[in-house]
DNA sequence: CTGGGGATGGGGCCC
DNA sequence: GGGGCCCCATCCCCA
């Protein structure tokens, strides 16, 4: 599907454009007061979602479903400080600053967790071909804004706006000189690369590296050390030279007869791999100044999140020619809805590897487009990229008409403009994604023929042999089905393609038998009937559940405090409570926090010891933790004796284990023992009040993030579902 | 907060 | 190849 217009190449966008033009706003989570996780956690919207390290630390921010081209989040919340009022102990990786006229008026500081917001967990782009978002400032906030369309389960990674990007450098270079410059001078875009500055910046780079690295043993570079040394103290004559061509780049691109009509990379302005080098200035502002590509880079993601980052990126990525992604097309209008998006979000169910390639562009209907997403849900402005039927009853729809009015354009829902999957370039290309598909055959098939209804003839990709056999395999998740048929109504949840529409309400679905379904809402009709209490449901699904409530079973079984409920739903809000209520109880000597004090005894003589070099009993830790929060222990006093403590683990096990496995039994009697021997075991040295201090323990935020992470951990018995 | 019901989505498999 | 049926999972709403 085509439509008529599309945000295309966002390249040329300066920030005004991004606030003006785009199309979805996706609003922070808000969350419930007495929530104990900091906000930086719990801001999070919920069409994306954290991925954790091995030490339950943030790593990257992810998509959990398809968003956008055009979707804005923000802004970025934290503390805000003046360049006079900037604590001198202040952490300055998460600075992030706002430019008033040229001139740097404050700093957002996003170190804290608790006053500033998930952004601050977003990684930075290695590449262009990665990055996803772009940052810019709008009035006096950051907002991330999707430069292409983000997959399920995609990382999000961002990079600076060229505004962003500009002052920066005007500022890293020199501070007296004003942002959004004169009219001067053009001619030396293209020398600038080779002024000393950059091997000045480079040369320093290293050494403020090598500096942070000394001082605490950690690999981490502190951006805002660049500025303490630059501007505004930076005299003058080390930087002057670029600052001309800065006024003059700005005016350049800010014209707007220029816009969109950004001059092809020159190979030799690319030439130097410059530190700080990054692709998505050197590749879409080519004629920026060198010293632009050579920003420091102020975002907190430069340390990376994720392993690994921090060495390999930014200062010396690899030079990789690339090209824009994205035809020069015209930006969105201003015609187009801004869409608020719901807080909530139904998960996707691709199954793309979470750092898989990006397998969308091979993915084409018989038309050659990538098949527009158009149904996912919750981002949908559009009611139906079908017309409705005119003839009533469940009728088949004919896909492939225009949208209707006000809808935005396909391309911005489309996983990858046409253009895109047409020239790539090699180092856009997902690695390895295009060995299963002929793109040239899609690509040629696309331009002539249409692509009919549901269940359209052939696939849009060949399909590989397997043993001998047919491999029905999804090009998109990879998954792979028994028949053909199959593979095709599955396509349909990565298309969007809904052709099955109620002619009374609108609503469309993906198969003819959740339309038939869906019928029965309006007809009222309950086929299935509970042999029990003659009860009637209109699914089987429903009576199925409905019959636990006979049979008395509660196959989902919370493990913290072994609460039993007959619907998964049930569980997951059941589990809220453990993790939103506080643990004031904090261990000193790992992340693990607790509601009452005894646990906290416990878990410091059984699992966390002091001067112990002994490995950490994982399963004991999850039994104190669980204990902690059973109603064993909420019954009993926070003064209780050791033989109470002793007596309620054991009324807690009796509990738990009931119905469980011997296996299961065999190891609790094990941790019973050990739990036992905890209790008795010499009092170790803890703070006067048993609860650590801040000043002590990790940050409150690790704690309590490592106690909800650690809900998730090893079910003794059925408890959550995936 | 818990529990029950309604509704939808996706997939397997048989015909 | 497609329809039909079934099952499971998940979500929302409401009492």
């Amino acid at each position: 599907m085509k439509l008529d217009s599309t945000p295309g190449d966002m390249s040329g966008w300066r920030e005004v454009d991004f606030a003006l033009n785009c199309t979805y706003i996706v609003p922070d989570q808000v969350s419930d007061p007495s929530f104990s996780l900091p906000k930086a956690m719990t801001s999070i919207p919920r069409n994306l979602t954290f991925e954790y390290g091995t030490d339950n630390e943030v790593t990257g921010v992810f998509s959990k479903e398809y968003i956008p081209q055009g979707t804005r989040f923000g802004p970025l919340q934290g503390d805000i400080y003046t360049k006079d009022n900037v604590p001198k102990q202040a952490n300055r990786k998460y600075f992030w600053r706002i430019y008033n006229g040229g001139q740097l008026q404050n700093f957002i500081d996003g170190y804290d967790v608790h006053r500033s917001n998930w952004m601050r967990y977003v990684n930075p782009a290695h590449s262009l071909a990665e990055q996803n978002l772009v940052a810019c400032q709008n009035n006096r906030d950051i907002y991330f804004y999707t430069i292409r369309p983000v997959e399920p389960n995609q990382e999000l990674l961002v990079w600076y706006s060229q505004e962003f990007a500009q002052r920066l450098c005007s500022q890293q270079v020199d501070s007296k000189q004003k942002y959004m410059g004169s009219d001067e001078d053009h001619e030396l875009e293209y020398t600038k690369q080779h002024l000393p500055q950059q091997t000045w910046l480079k040369e320093r780079t290293k050494e403020e590296v090598k500096e942070e690295r000394d001082e605490d043993g950690e690999e981490k570079i502190d951006v805002e050390m660049l500025e303490r040394d630059t501007p505004p103290d930076t005299p003058d004559d080390q930087i002057m030279d670029f600052s001309k061509k800065v006024q003059k780049e700005e005016k350049s691109e800010r014209d707007p007869e220029d816009r969109g009509v950004i001059p092809s990379p020159q190979p030799e302005h690319r030439e130097p791999s410059l530190g700080l080098n990054h692709p998505y200035i050197r590749d879409h502002h080519p004629a920026l100044p060198a010293m632009h590509r050579n920003l420091p880079l102020h975002l907190h993601g430069l340390y990376g999140h994720r392993e690994g980052l921090v060495s390999s990126y930014p200062l010396y990525p690899e030079s990789r020619p690339l090209q824009p992604p994205y035809q020069l097309l015209p930006p969105y209008g201003p015609h187009y809805p801004r869409i608020l998006l719901p807080s909530y979000s139904p998960p996707f169910p691709g199954m793309l590897p979470s750092r898989g390639p990006f397998r969308y562009n091979g993915y084409l209907g018989t038309d050659g487009l990538p098949y527009p997403p158009i149904g996912q849900p919750n981002l949908l402005p559009v009611s139906l990229p079908y017309h409705p039927s005119q003839q009533g009853g469940l009728k088949e729809l004919t896909p492939n008409v225009s949208p209707p009015r006000g809808a935005p354009a396909t391309p911005e829902l489309s996983p990858l403009p046409k253009a895109s999957s047409q020239h790539q370039s090699p180092e856009q290309s997902p690695s390895g994604c295009e060995e299963a598909m002929n793109l040239t055959v899609t690509t040629s098939k696309s331009n002539t023929a249409p692509r009919n209804g549901p269940g359209h003839k052939s696939l849009p990709y060949p399909l590989k042999k397997q043993n001998g056999k047919i491999k029905y395999e999804c090009n998109i998740c990879s998954k792979t089905f028994g028949q053909l048929s199959n593979l095709k109504v599955h396509l349909r949840v990565h298309s969007g393609e809904r052709p099955f529409q109620c002619n009374l309400c609108k609503k469309s679905f993906t198969q003819l038998a959740h339309l038939q379904k869906h019928h029965l809402v309006h007809t009222g009709e309950k086929p299935h009937e509970c042999q029990v209490c003659h009860k009637r449901f209109s699914s089987t699904s429903n009576l199925k559940t409905h019959l636990r409530l006979h049979s008395g079973e509660k196959p989902y079984q919370c493990k913290l405090c072994s609460t039993k409920f007959t619907q998964y739903i049930h569980l997951k809000l059941h589990r809220r409570l453990h993790s939103s209520r506080d643990r004031p109880y904090r261990c000193q000597l790992c992340v693990q926090a607790f509601f009452h004090r005894f646990s906290l005894r416990i878990h410091q003589r059984s699992c966390c010891l002091v001067n112990s070099n002994a490995p950490v009993n994982i399963h004991m830790k999850d039994m104190v933790e669980r204990f902690d929060a059973s109603q064993e222990a909420d019954t009993l006093a926070e003064t209780a004796s050791a033989p109470q403590v002793e007596e309620a683990v054991e009324r807690w096990l009796a509990r738990t284990l009931e119905g469980e496995g011997k296996e299961d039994q065999r190891e609790a009697t094990t941790l019973l023992k050990a739990l036992t021997t905890a209790i008795n075991a010499p009092a170790l040295p803890m703070t006067q009040s048993g609860v650590p201090t801040s000043h002590h323990s990790p940050p409150l935020a690790y704690q309590e993030r490592a106690s909800v992470v650690h809900l998730h951990k090893r079910p003794l018995v059925k408890t959550e579902g995936p």
